[in-house]
RNA sequence: GGCUAGGUGGCAGAGUGGUUAUGCAGCGGCCUGCAAAGCCGUGUACCUCGGUUCGACUCCGGGCCUAGCCUCCA
């Protein structure tokens, strides 16, 4: 079995052959650090982070590269709103980034470039563009040149005349062409800049990534990926700009994009201000409930966000860890591999919602076992939810940190059961009872077992 | 207007030219003082109209509907 991905370029599943096998090179779109992750951005970090993991557990080496903006004019009204210079911002938003997708067991990628840190790489990039006549300056600005580059428009399938007169927005007037876009512009003294052959100023939106993906993986990378609505323009320019300036019939091989989460079906996004900002959701929910839902239905589809869905997903992560509590040693699951259904639903190209049922299929598994193989089994489960991000806490963990909204300390609750227990064995039942639905109506389920009685927090 | 993607059981969501997706909910059973949890069992699902075929939810064509991109956007 071999890896399939959906190629973006041809929008035909490919089987995934890397340019060199001993070095796999990836790189995501990252977030442009002014405010916070909404679930919307969290597709895409953890749908990738998944991607890296699946062909890590293939490749001896994958370099995975996402990148954090910290150089944009979202930044600078940011910045000027709140009177701080731009990495108060930067640093704020990038930390949380950080923390909100541990929470959503997204791993780090091997590399994080910033584009401040890539302004030279930038700017050397620009001027060979102009050298070779695919950029020029104009009004302080440099522009890429379109015309110079047939197959712009290739990725996202348009014709360039057809934008030109599908096109909304105004052209400015220092364009040669409509569809030129800019590489670098000029900053007034309020904003930050940078010294140029062009004057002091900033980059352009497009030109960093191209910039840092050829400093970190190359001029030729294995897989570009990020979110559907960057096809156009975003990826695009960068195809152009990567390969006028490397001189390559290339730039990545396979360009994978997600689609988008919804909310009641429309696009989450900041302007229909609809967006559910996972610092926000981080305070109520698990960030393995947030993942798992990520993770139901299939990349490339839209998914459509609801607090239903939510419940459903921590309802199958509470059953899966019920059975890791009441079967499994807490062993290390390393020396055991994952479950080759799932593995195989994975490399077809992330299909995920097969593998959860896979994993599920092997829960039930689990559940049924002779005690002689339950041990196995749970050490299976457990190493093939490593391989999608799923399943890795301690199960006390995972039920304790619902724990939080409960208002009764837990020797308060153990005191409780403990006079329901006397209540039982002297049967009186109505008092049990009613110790019961005090509890219940704190939160707190009762589960009367063979052995004691247990109790957790239910969910809501 | 140009270009995309999609319409599957109560809900979410895979997949397949003829055979059980899976999860959540529901229902029946086991267990329980009664429950809950857990386990077992359980559902005549594939927008519409034509076509291809021995056979289509699955392939082809038309239609209807939904969402998205073409502008900052994951």
């Amino acid at each position: 079995m071999s890896i399939r991905i959906y190629n973006t370029l041809s929008r035909e599943k490919e089987t995934f052959v890397p340019g060199d096998p001993e070095r796999v090179t990836m790189y995501a779109c990252g977030p442009t650090v002014y405010n916070y992750a909404h679930i919307g951005n969290a597709r895409p970090a953890v749908i990738f982070d998944l991607l890296h993991r699946v062909l890590s557990n293939r490749f001896p080496k994958v370099v995975y590269a996402r990148n954090i903006t910290d150089v944009d004019d979202k930044i600078n009204a940011a910045a000027a709103q709140e009177g701080v210079s731009i990495d108060v911002i930067t640093r704020r938003y990038a930390d949380a980034y950080h923390a909100d997708m541990a929470a959503l067991g997204v791993g780090r990628p091997t590399v994080e470039p910033r584009a401040t840190d890539h302004i030279d790489a930038i700017i050397a990039m620009i001027e060979r563009l102009i050298s070779l006549d695919h950029a020029y300056e104009a009004e302080g600005h440099v522009l890429f040149n379109v015309e110079n580059f047939p197959d712009y428009g290739q990725l996202s399938r348009r014709d360039r005349r057809e934008m030109i007169a599908g096109a909304r927005v105004e052209v400015a007037p220092y364009k040669k062409h409509p569809g030129d876009f800019v590489l670098w512009k000029p900053s007034s003294e309020d904003l930050p800049g940078w010294d140029s052959p062009w004057g002091r100023g900033r980059p352009g939106w497009h030109i960093e990534c191209s910039a840092m993906s050829a400093s970190h993986l190359g001029e030729i990378i294995d897989i570009h990926a990020g979110g559907q609505d960057l096809v156009f323009p975003h990826h695009e320019n960068e195809i152009a700009q990567s390969r006028c300036a490397h001189g390559t019939d290339t730039f990545a091989r396979y360009w994978l994009h997600n689609g988008f989460v919804t909310v009641e079906k429309r696009k989450m996004s900041k302007s229909l201000g609809n967006t559910l900002i996972v610092h926000e959701l981080l305070k109520q929910w698990p960030g393995e409930a947030l993942r798992y839902l990520l993770l139901s239905a299939h990349y490339r589809q839209p998914l459509d966000w609801s607090e239903k869905a939510l419940e459903q997903a921590q309802s199958t992560l509470d059953r899966l860890y019920g059975l890791l509590r009441d079967h499994a040693p807490a062993a290390a699951s390393d020396e055991v591999a994952p479950d080759p259904a799932v593995t195989e639903a994975l490399e077809d190209d992330l299909n995920t919602p097969t593998a959860l049922a896979a994993l599920n299929g092997l829960a039930r598994q689990l559940a049924q076992a002779e005690s002689g193989e339950q041990a196995l089994l749970a050490r299976r489960l457990r190493a093939t939810g490593a391989l999608i991000g799923l399943l890795q806490q301690a199960p006390a963990d995972w039920f304790a940190q619902r724990q939080v909204a409960v208002q009764l300390s837990e020797a308060t609750i153990e005191d409780l059961i403990q006079q329901r227990q006397q209540a039982r064995q002297a049967r009186d039942f109505a008092e049990a009872d009613r110790i019961r639905d005090q509890l219940a109506d704190q939160g707190i389920v009762i589960k009367d077992g063979p052995e004691r009685t247990t109790w957790e927090v239910a969910a809501r």
